[in-house]
DNA sequence: TAAACATGTGAGCAATTGTTCATATGTTCA
DNA sequence: TGAACATATGAACAATTGCTCACATGTTTA
């Protein structure tokens, strides 16, 4: 989406700390590490899928089993678990009709941890 | 958005396991923590705001550093800084005509770092 | 094999999102 | 005070997203 940085030419006219910018242009990443890592978060950001994934940190579950719970549609669980599959944060194994899901990440509890200690502390 | 979790049923009539669903559902952290959660992976889901983030975590910076850096308009910057001021992810201090921004969290690189390990991990 | 069942998937739609553009607000300095 | 500057903000628009609906796929069992 965003273009290759160019040669500083933007906020209108006046750069206010040029030695800043440098500095910090120096010190970013890859700018497709940087993408990466929204992505990922994007993921994250929604109330369904990190549902999704609390509960199958607590049990392997079937699709519909995580529809029952939730309290929504098969159809939308299984959208959805197919985001965090290709997010590669859950797997699948088949047993019969059954398919039988969980987590395919031991990093998804440090994760909401993290984001667990933020949000106490804005209360 | 979600509707208060009504008795079981939905998955179009059975439910397959509900031992487990039951078992699961006790262990569920309440919903409104759930959805904060998501809120705050959302803010996080962004490649701009990522960007912003990672830039005010090597050094504090006006608006029209941040457009420079990443080479955008001032006012997309400053919508998007709204958004990471609300998510208290980003303080600012005023001096003079410049305001000048930094992280509001000291968190944050905990959940980049955690991001990244995963990232790392698809390769 | 056919019916029943569990899950996956594509199209469509309303809602949300990120940016742009024009302009408002607030500060400094001549 | 007025011009210049730094930032904020609202409206508008295209793009993306999450769900629903209808139906496809794949498995079991009678």
């Amino acid at each position: 989406m965003t273009k290759k940085s160019e040669p500083i030419e933007r906020c209108d006219s006046h750069v206010i700390h040029e030695d800043v910018v440098n500095q910090v242009r120096k010190k970013m990443p890859q700018e497709e590490v940087l993408y990466d890592l929204a992505e990922l978060f994007k993921v994250f950001g929604d109330s369904t899928r990190i549902k999704i994934l609390w509960a199958l940190d607590e049990a392997e579950m079937c699709v519909c089993d995580i529809a029952a719970l939730l309290n929504m549609t098969q159809s939308a669980i299984s959208h959805q678990l197919r985001v965090l599959k290709q997010a590669k944060l859950v797997k699948n194994r088949r047993e019969g009709k059954i398919i039988y899901y969980s987590l395919d990440d031991e990093h998804v509890q440090a994760i909401f941890e993290q984001g667990l200690i933020h949000i106490k502390e804005d209360r």
